[in-house]
RNA sequence: GGCGCCAUAGCCAAGUGGUAAGGCAGAGGACUGCAAAUCCUUUACCCCCAGUUCAAAUCUGGGUGGCGCCUCCA
């Protein structure tokens, strides 16, 4: 079975298959640092964290690659508003950005490169570009020709004529074309800057991409990544700078992901209607969000409210369930197998990875998930005694999807010591007053621990308690 | 003006030729002291019109509605 995904480049689901066997090249474009990231920033790094996950889990050793912008004319403004920096600005925005990937446990990268700590790949870069005829200096800037280069337009499917009709597009003494885009731009005065054979200056808002992905991955590599609204300009012009400086393939599969609206409207940064990831994290657990963004395909447009959040997190809690249910039966499981049962598993598995094999349907492995936290549930409500051989590949099949989509086991409750011997003394009062039949006292204390934040519940097993 | 995407139950959302996954909400039932959790049952002819086909939510054409890109943007 192979994995097929949806290539932009040919704008059809294609079969995957890789420049080097078991081996996956991935480079995605990371946030340009000058803000907290905002939800509709989230869904791409979760997205290719979970592609990547998928392919780690298929077993291709992984190349991931996510870089960080961390100079650029927002950056210099943010630093002059904050009274700091570029490096400054640049540093407290990518620490918090860590911070943000890990509650949506999203896993650290291969690399996550800096373009300021790539300039002078860069610059060779630009030099080559230029000595093979594709880009011109003007003025300290240096532009890429885009005339000069036959395949320009074929990822967002233009043609030349039909851009320059728009009038949207920056007209600029300097450039040849107005469709001609910078590689490398002078600074002006009081601006970082570094030298170059063109003067001082820094990179274009293209190039630092081109540059470290042949650096990392190399000039041919696999899948590109990015939202959708990067396919133009930015990803077409990689492809023209990669494809004329290096002569590769550059990226063989390009995946976008669709956006996040508010009230169907793009959430961006322009609009002003975005949501901090960081604002919204304090009202919901990092695993609703995640599975939120998951539950919907990568590629369709989501709408996001508070509603839609609190919709996710009813839905989660019944895997959540699902998978404490499990680990309750556990304990009074038998030895033996279970054939029928053990054949459910084994079909659970099948669909999941057919699902995510298709285009990384998401969606469709949820569905998948649902169904056999049904079946599980049912197994274990009919069995008293239940086969331990089956519940541990159940197990198995739970720690198979967490290892793809990162939210599937909640996360384990801290062992906060005083806590566990309170509430076993009060459990053991309440337990008493149940065996009496003192009903009033028995919801008495369940009402008082749920307005302390604990959530009492009793099963067939005894008494099960979590904080809300 | 150019290019592209989308339209499935009250809400969200899979499904791209063979007669509609899943979640939330709702209704009924089992279990329970009650509640919760869990299980069972139940809720859609897939925006409209025409066409292709033995067969279409799924393909084609037209229409209506919504969105995105063409400028920084995930």
């Amino acid at each position: 079975m192979t994995i097929r995904l949806y290539n932009t480049l040919k704008n059809q689901k294609e079969d995957f298959i890789p420049v080097c066997r078991d081996k996956v090249g991935i480079y995605c474009c990371g946030p340009t640092t000058y803000n907290f990231i905002h939800l509709g920033n989230a869904r791409p790094i979760v997205v290719f964290d979970t592609i990547r996950r998928y392919f780690m889990w298929r077993g291709y050793a992984v190349d991931y690659i996510q870089n960080f912008t961390d100079i650029d004319d927002k950056i210099i403004n943010r630093g002059k508003e904050e009274g700091l920096s570029a490096g400054e600005v640049a540093d407290k925005y990518i620490k918090a950005y860590f911070e943000d990937a890990r509650a949506l446990s999203v896993l650290p990268a291969s690399k996550h490169p800096k373009v300021t700590e790539h300039i002078e790949e860069i610059i060779a870069m630009v030099e080559e570009i230029i000595a093979k005829g594709h880009g011109y200096v003007s003025q300290g800037d240096v532009y890429f020709d885009v005339a000069s280069f036959p395949g320009y337009g074929s990822l967002s499917g233009r043609d030349l004529d039909d851009m320059k009709a728009g009038a949207r597009v920056d007209i600029s003494e300097n450039k040849r074309s107005p469709l001609d885009f910078v590689l490398w731009k002078a600074s002006k005065p009081g601006e970082p800057s570094w030298e170059s054979p063109w003067g001082k200056g820094r990179p274009g808002w293209h190039i630092e991409c081109s540059a470290m992905s042949n650096k990392y991955l190399g000039k041919t590599f696999d899948i590109h990544g990015g939202g959708a609204d990067l396919v133009f300009p930015h990803h077409e012009n990689e492809i023209a700078q990669s494809k004329a400086a290096t002569g590769g393939d550059f990226a063989r599969y390009w995946l976008h992901n669709g956006f996040i609206t508010v009230n169907q409207e793009k959430m961006s940064k322009s609009l002003g209607n975005f949501f901090l990831l960081r604002d919204i994290l304090e009202k919901f657990p990092g695993d609703v969000v995640r599975y939120y963004l998951l539950a919907t395909h990568y590629r369709s447009p989501i709408d996001f409210d508070d509603e839609k959040l609190a919709v996710a997190q009813k839905s989660l809690e019944r895997i959540h369930n699902s998978w404490q249910l499990y680990k309750e039966a556990q304990k009074r499981g038998i030895p033996g197998e279970d054939a029928e049962f053990s054949e459910l598993i084994s079909q659970a598995r099948a669909e999941f990875i057919s699902a995510m094999d298709d285009d990384f349907n998401t969606a469709l492995a949820f569905g998948v998930i649902f169904n056999f936290c049904r079946e599980l549930n049912s197994y274990i409500q009919e069995n008293p005694a239940p086969s331990l051989e089956a519940l541990e590949a159940a197990g198995a099949l739970f720690e198979d999807f967490h290892a793809v989509l990162g939210v599937i086991i909640p996360q384990a409750k801290e062992e906060g010591g005083l806590e566990n011997q309170l509430m076993e003394i009060i459990l053991k009062i309440r337990q008493k007053a149940r065996e009496n039949k003192d009903w009033p006292t028995a919801d008495a204390i369940r009402d008082g621990l749920k307005e302390i934040g604990i959530i009492l519940e009793d099963t067939p097993q005894g008494p099960r308690w979590k904080r809300s």
